[in-house]
DNA sequence: AATCATATGGATAGCGCTATCCTAAAACTG
DNA sequence: CAGTTTTAGGATAGCGCTATCCATATGATT
């Protein structure tokens, strides 16, 4: 049986050969015209487009996919929803993303390696063609398997010097130093340090702490607060009560994150403890609400929405093959002072 | 040229006709062996099981939505990321979707009808499995859109009785009278509304509040304060600076959502108002941090991880073709009487 | 003028899987 | 027990696109 030279579609989708045909031109020039991966001439360009848009064909993925042995999915890894932070760079990277055509899958890690581990592998079957993963701490076998994967991957919320890594961030040890030197400018010497979750970027903002208070020995063990569950206000409220039954008392408490702090404010509000007088409160991360607080809350701006598009930016050039100028873009940060501190 | 019978793939993966001959079936046995998808010899997928784990395969998700035009996707569209109700409604879906094998690709509508529109579009040419949407109140062109794909689709945060239409929640206006209802038997006769964003939940709990004020004869439009702009902890302490400037005073105020509430409650301390001797304060949602507020704050708890995991599991039977026992659930919410009230 | 490099279009052959039709054997009928 | 229905395996033919090789035309080079 000869075929039928215009069948129609079993699925009554208007694919590449029917703009091929449309156009006069072979289905392989459409496609190249429509990626610009070669040299198309002009002309046959403008008729292609003109077949397009007057049949409304839109190529679709999964044959794309199963050709090219790429999808058009960027895996993001996030440690946590509940954190808005994550939420913040997530909805900035997904932005910037869609509109270079890439579709974001998210995965949430919950801060376990093992299960980071077990979703990077599930998406890696999807042949994404990008990576996202949130700070360069991980297990020797994600990191392997990212590795042999060939996938391009950025990596969010620390700036890296190590070559070969790509990533988009800002110094968290730089920036829980500054915050300490801003709390000893401010007069304090007894200054705890309070962390949830214990992640490796609070540890980072951990050991800037430490620096700054060793150097003007100042550093006490027993002013640390360490807390492996997740931050949340009803832990800052039961981290603050904590430190604040400590003798002799503490003098200023930089948190982790903002939401302890809003916890530890409030609670002293309830327990008439006056800040900053008696005890000077300071947060991470500058969230939603944090400037609204009783005092307002002192704390480092984190510019999660810049750090999302610029990595997805960044992955975008990275999945196209073209040059990345630099393989470490270091957003920085700022210290919000607020009537906290 | 006759072909060569074991030709490793030029990709290296290990495929489906990899397994098919080191089991000694055909490539369609295997397929359906696994899928489950037709009877088969259990011998013969004892077989196949052996085989597929000996070599490590996994089926190509791209391979699998070309062919048999569906993919493995489930898109979910939600109207906002910074409001903590859909994250937890999204991570519920999702962990229930993930578990079932199938991948969530999460969209943000910003509350935009048009928005809406824009990615289902773009998301149905993914050929998802299902859809999860929110809310029942959409522009005509979407919910043609929904039903021309016969896409399966569960619709997230209301009940509803219509036929045909699926959807997993709880009645937002009922929600809305029974705080109304509270804070008449607290002693509170005016009572004001404060909503944000507008959209059609926020109106459906004015519509509750509003009915049950009328039946007592102390509605009053004056007392109705609503903004479009987004729920925020900011945007609540503005609400609240307006409202209590007016005269005659108010004696209550339900917000719209919790960080509204919040606000006002912080604002509240800051102008040394007492709640909830001077104004009772409520909120909806029951969002993290408003048990911890001073004081903590009466809220309407709505079960939404509930909901995204009873809309989940409802998809996966509509995606599977099995039968779904009630096409509507209501999984109820629940007053959380706290001090604010 | 002969040689080579570059640019641009097309033919061919899959990518890895499933829908669909076909066949042969087994399990029912009355 | 012949005739019908059901069951379970397989052959075939794509799904819609792109990688790869090939062919031709054009310009650059000696």
């Amino acid at each position: 049986m000869i075929p039928i030279i215009t069948r129609p579609r079993a699925t009554g989708r208007v694919t590449l050969a029917d703009v091929a045909r449309a156009a006069g031109v072979s289905p392989i020039t459409v496609s190249r015209a429509l990626r610009g991966e070669r040299a198309v001439d002009a002309a046959l360009i403008a008729r292609v487009q003109a077949a397009v848009s007057k049949l409304g064909y839109v190529p679709d993925p999964a044959a794309r996919a199963l050709a090219s042995r790429h999808s058009s999915h960027v895996a993001v890894l996030i440690p946590m929803l509940s954190n808005a932070l994550f939420v913040d760079l997530l909805e900035a990277a997904q932005h910037t993303l869609r509109n270079a055509g890439y579709q974001t899958l998210m995965a949430v890690t919950h801060y376990d390696a093992s299960e980071e581990e077990h979703l990077l592998r599930e998406q890696l079957l999807h042949r994404p063609a990008g990576l996202m993963v949130t700070g360069l701490d991980r297990s020797e076998a994600t990191r392997q398997l990212i590795a042999q994967s060939g996938v391009p991957c950025v990596h969010l919320m620390e700036a890296s010097g190590s070559s070969g890594v790509f990533s988009v961030g800002f110094s968290q040890r730089d920036a829980g130093a500054e915050m300490t030197r801003h709390l000893l400018q401010k007069g304090r010497r007894r200054i705890a340090f309070a962390g949830a979750q214990l992640d490796s970027r609070t540890l980072q903002r951990l050991d800037g702490y430490r620096q700054v208070l060793q150097k003007e020995g100042l550093h006490d063990g027993k002013l640390e607060w360490l807390n492996p569950a997740p931050s949340s206000v009803a832990l800052g409220r039961h981290m603050f009560e904590q430190i604040m039954s400590q003798q002799p008392p503490v003098e200023a408490i930089f948190f982790g994150n903002d939401d302890l702090a809003q916890g530890a404010l409030l609670t002293a509000l309830r327990m008439k403890i006056k800040v900053p007088q008696k005890v000077a409160i300071a947060g991470f991360n500058d969230l939603t609400g944090s400037d609204q607080m009783l005092p307002p809350l002192t704390s480092v701006r984190t510019p999660r929405s810049e750090i999302g598009r610029a990595a997805a930016g960044m992955l975008i050039k990275l999945m196209k093959g073209e040059p990345v100028a630099t393989p470490c873009i270091d957003v920085g940060y700022r210290l919000v002072v607020r009537g906290s501190t």
